[in-house]
DNA sequence: TTGAAAGCGCTAACAT
DNA sequence: ATGTTAGCGCTTTCAA
């Protein structure tokens, strides 16, 4: 036998750096400088290694890694909403943030983790940071992520305390350039449907009002209600029975809502836009569409994603970060 | 200082079983044991490791655990396409195969981290077995996988090799469907159009084919081309810009194709369903909203995600394990 | 019910 | 350019 102990004795489990060092005379620490540090060995001996590891079917004990180094290369990316019944899983654009998160780590070499908030805290996965989407109604999942004490970045509003650092659409210039748009159309009595409990629309009426404030126009309803579809037809529907069509505008904090109070609104014969004008959020696939084609706040999600990723491995890297909210624009169509 | 050595002498770095150990005058296996076992010690050790960790704010080495225990509790999930750019990030269906996996990974207590088949070749994260989203054009990509010797299975069609684990839609019955319906409609010159390159387009166009066949039908055409809406497009305009309408009902093997196929036969004044039945396939969440509403066929992809979940833990906890294709159904609507 | 010893596979630190 | 030693934090095995 050779010098280095400590492989398997020839068995047929996955082979270590240690087989490989036998094999070959070498100690373990040179095949390790061969595979992961190349220009520490000589050419001759690299080669050598490098070939003796691909015929044995050697693979890097991640874990092993890990463990020494003290680091993953992985950041969770962890979602507040449950993943199959609600917004973020039945619609497709925060699929395009997890692309730009991906996008951004991929190319920084590191694995993305995906887990809920309810799984991320029954069973913490292995991580440097974490980007969180989503920061719940009352910041409740922004809690539970800064009680474990890793980094962390989140896509939402700015609303939780002054150190932390939020990725986001400039919620607020939504509002007003939404507002901009309807009183340009000559609409004058408005509605807001969403749920200001929730940071990023609250941010998004904020805006709305004071640019009708500071108009001849009112505001002549805000009702709450979730992002779906569903439920801005459930929010107009009553309302159109309860006192008639009494508003001629409507401001929607996703284009969910606004598609189901167009349904809502067209089931009792009005005319959208020529009743009622309306503009959502998101600027979804979806909105192309929908007939009438949706006017709506196109959110840069891309971008957004990587975004979180670059200022998490910076938070990670022990460098300065700060937050962003990011430029919307106004997709106008028929509605 | 009491017995067990190897902790980290009272800094502020993040606390071990050690720390814990020394803390209470216990070894570090009690410790471990009371954490992960609670039956094995006695009740009073118990709460008191616990209240001591949760004080010194102990967490998990989570790389350390794995190492021992030479397993990671992480599922691979890889995506066959590119995350940005291509049908699976711009759609939303495909998030309804990953809600799935969640689901079930996470009522097993098994991590997701989530890949491409490039960051998966060039940093391989530590994982216990795959879940190969797509496979591939020529079944490339579930070679790589195959490569690493990890149990895996594969979303998509069963073309490769006979002891692969693959989930995925009939797509032969789903063609039967198409077939069926617009031979009911009258239909008799009909369209493909979809990339019989890919696995499961090519049994969408088998299945088709077959019951056409049985008919006094004839397919008219066969265009190959991409998943998404201009691949459509292009597929369908240049056609009547050449031949004019020699065809009265299209199969496509999206439902993004089919509203690509519409627009360019509306764009030339014809009308669907007036001259031209369309059926495509997903039931994606655009195809109510597209005007005319599409005719589709459903997968059910949160099953399917399930379904994949369940059959590589199987394969990784050794068990036995077969292939799958799940039921599909023709939904009506306008087209 | 608790403990002591050993070692998972790798790489940092210090030789040579 | 290569080797020796040690140890990351945990859990398995064997013992008391």
């Amino acid at each position: 036998m050779a010098k280095g102990s400590g492989s398997n004795g020839g068995g047929n489990a996955r082979p270590t750096m240690a087989d490989i060092a036998n094999e070959l005379g070498l100690a373990k620490i040179t095949v390790s400088r061969a595979l992961s540090n190349p220009s520490s060995v000589k050419e001759s001996t690299r080669r050598l290694v490098r070939e003796t590891a691909e015929r044995m079917g050697y693979r890097l004990n991640v874990s092993a890694r890990n463990l020494r180094q003290q680091r993953t290369r992985t950041i969770a990316v962890v979602i507040e909403m449950t993943p199959s019944h609600e917004r973020l899983m039945s619609e497709p654009y925060p699929l395009l943030l997890l692309g730009g998160i991906m996008q951004e780590l991929t190319a920084a070499g590191q694995n993305m983790v995906l887990t809920t908030i309810d799984l991320f805290t029954a069973a913490p996965p292995s991580a440097d940071g974490v980007i969180l989407l989503g920061q719940g109604v009352h910041d409740d999942a922004a809690a539970v992520i800064e009680a474990t004490g890793l980094p962390y970045v989140v896509w939402g509003a700015e609303h939780g305390p002054p150190g932390r650092i939020v990725v986001g659409s400039d919620n607020r210039e939504g509002g007003r350039l939404a507002a901009d748009h309807l009183l340009g159309r000559g609409c004058r009595r408005l509605l807001f449907l969403g749920d200001a409990e929730h940071g990023e629309a609250e941010d998004r009426l904020r805006g709305f009002e004071a640019r009708v404030a500071a108009s001849d126009a009112a505001i002549v309803g805000n009702i709450p209600c979730a992002f779906t579809l569903p439920a801005g037809r459930e929010a107009v529907g009553p309302l159109l029975d309860a006192r008639g069509l009494d508003f001629d505008g409507i401001f929607a904090a996703s284009d969910a809502i606004a598609m189901g109070a167009i349904e809502a609104l067209q089931a009792r014969g009005h005319r959208v836009p020529g009743e009622v004008s309306v503009v959502g959020f998101d600027d979804s696939p979806g909105a192309a569409l929908f007939s009438p084609s949706l006017t709506s706040i196109r959110q840069d999600w891309a971008v957004g994603g990587e975004l979180l990723a670059q200022k998490v491995l910076a938070k990670v890297a022990g460098q300065p970060v700060e937050s962003r909210a990011m430029p919307v624009v106004l997709v106008k169509r028929e509605s």
